[in-house]
DNA sequence: CTGCATCCTCCAAGATACTG
DNA sequence: CAGTATCTTGGAGGATGCAG
């Protein structure tokens, strides 16, 4: 479990290096509001699934909905971060391939944890959803008496 | 990898329930976005690893930077979804507990994916990064000739 | 075709004040 | 103590126009 790391490795006052410490915590927080934006991750999956070079237009033909602002600011995130490679040919008009590297692949393999969770407790996650709005949308002013202490 | 699971069973045609297909898309989008945010994930480590109660003062405490607001909030959306308890002492001043579900563990076990691999490639992540800004930084017009197609 | 620059809108979230 | 209510603001992101 990721706390016993965190408090093992991150927190402990017995470990030397804060600055580093800090940084991994700020990396980790980093890469998943990554792959937790709209575009990133479908990014990440078009492009293992094609498992081949893709040209920027057919990217934005594969993921509805994306503006090429957002998909080419994704995807230079992506490829600063070295999980993408791009690749210009010189010619008018342009062609630019994109693929994902082994890094990129790896990073995909890593969400899978979160995905088998969402397919085992989805259901019961929307079941919880709407037990609570049930409980708390017809909710009177409850009139909890609170035993006062004083 | 989820690309496998993904393409087999919610984007191929021959599967018949269109409607809960994408609802589990959304939902693991929807799970990303939750775990991504600024809050909710300190709120479950602090709780797993409290493995107690807190109250809403002590989780404040713990999380440096939280404002009320949005540690209510962040509690509400985890308890909607059952992945905390909430429990109100009905006394005044007011005392309010808060718990893991075994729901909300085992989220936390899932995202170790994401964690461990931040860890693995986090300084080759940093490293692309520099290469890139040093690259991108000092690039001048680049008289990249191309070559006319017509 | 690919992508940068600009404008504009909207809402998440912080700050602050108040309450049972 | 544990919240709600209100106000304000920065910045994410869509739309559009231009360029190599």
């Amino acid at each position: 479990m990721f706390y016993t790391y965190r408090m093992g490795t991150i927190e402990k006052p017995t470990h030397s290096s804060t600055a580093s410490d800090t940084a991994q915590q700020a990396l980790v927080h980093e890469m998943l509001e990554r792959i937790a934006d709209k575009w990133t991750l479908l990014v990440i999956e078009e492009l293992a699934q094609a498992a081949a070079e893709l040209r920027f237009t057919q990217l934005s033909q594969r993921i509805p909905g994306v503006s090429q602002k957002m998909l080419t600011k994704t995807l230079r995130q992506l490829e600063r971060d070295g999980l993408v490679t791009r690749r210009v040919h010189p010619v008018i008009p342009p062609h630019v391939d994109y693929t994902l590297t082994p890094r990129g692949e790896s990073l995909g393999e890593a969400v899978c944890g979160i995905w088998l969770w969402a397919e085992k407790h989805g259901k019961q996650v929307l079941r919880s959803r709407h037990a609570y709005d049930n409980r708390t949308r017809m909710q009177p002013p409850a009139s909890s008496r609170a035993s006062y202490t004083s």
